[in-house]
DNA sequence: CGTTCGATGCACT
DNA sequence: GTGCATCGAACGT
């Protein structure tokens, strides 16, 4: 197995387009004790202060959006739509207001308790009547709600240490993304304002990037 | 291809 | 009561 290395608390303390950029190709793990699952990160979207109206930080703090305001490198996971768990990785300083949220992965480890999760939580959603399709691999981790089942992550792993707890990102160094394509910016996905901020990143051609 | 829409919980007004 | 940083089935073209 190759070298993997825990990104360090400064590795998020710094511009969040900086950071999005470099989440690019490092790898979000889940490890639990003889469950780990993980992935390689290949599409996110920052969220930047109070001045974003797409951030959660837009009015200002509450209860909710309160690590968005906290230290760097903790995770902000919240629930969304009634259905689905979106996890953050803050960025920029304490009282600045800021994240970068993971939006798709390239399944690593683990892909066979991905595949569990998702067809599980797939079969509660869908009529008892018709019958699923399979989900490929490549999907499994395709879109943030997607990603976050596939990992078995919930508001339990709210305000987690990114750099010392069973979440946390790693750099596995370069080469993970050897022969795939080259990092693309555009708009935000599924947000009604702020679209003018080309704050989306991914991995132009990658077949998890969501769409 | 494209668009619509239901499921579902909760923070915030 | 309203509106989501979603997903995917169902339907129209």
């Amino acid at each position: 197995m190759a070298r993997r290395r825990t990104l360090p608390r400064a590795f998020y303390a710094r511009p969040t387009l900086e950071v999005a950029a470099d989440l690019i190709g490092k790898v979000l793990v889940h490890d639990e004790p003889g469950a780990r699952t993980s992935g390689v990160i290949v599409e996110v979207e920052a969220y930047i202060g109070e001045d974003d109206p797409a951030c959660h930080a837009a009015s200002g703090r509450t209860p909710r959006n309160a690590p968005l305001y906290g230290p760097p490198g903790f995770a902000y996971v919240y629930f969304n739509y009634g259905v689905h768990y979106l996890v953050n990785a803050v960025t920029e300083a304490e009282g600045h207001p800021a994240a970068v949220l993971i939006r798709a992965l390239a399944p690593f480890e683990g892909v066979g308790l991905m595949r569990e999760r998702r067809a599980d939580a797939r079969r509660r959603l869908v009529k008892a009547a018709s019958v699923p399709r399979p989900i490929p691999d490549a999907a499994l981790c395709r879109g943030p709600g997607n990603l976050t089942c596939a990992l078995g992550l919930d508001a339990r792993h709210n305000r987690l240490d990114l750099v010392a707890s069973v979440l946390r990102i790693e750099d596995h160094g370069p080469g993970v993304l050897d022969g795939l394509g080259p990092v693309a910016w555009g708009p935000r996905i599924g947000i009604r304002v702020g679209l003018e901020r080309p704050w989306r990143a991914w991995v132009a051609g990658h077949p998890s990037v969501s769409r």
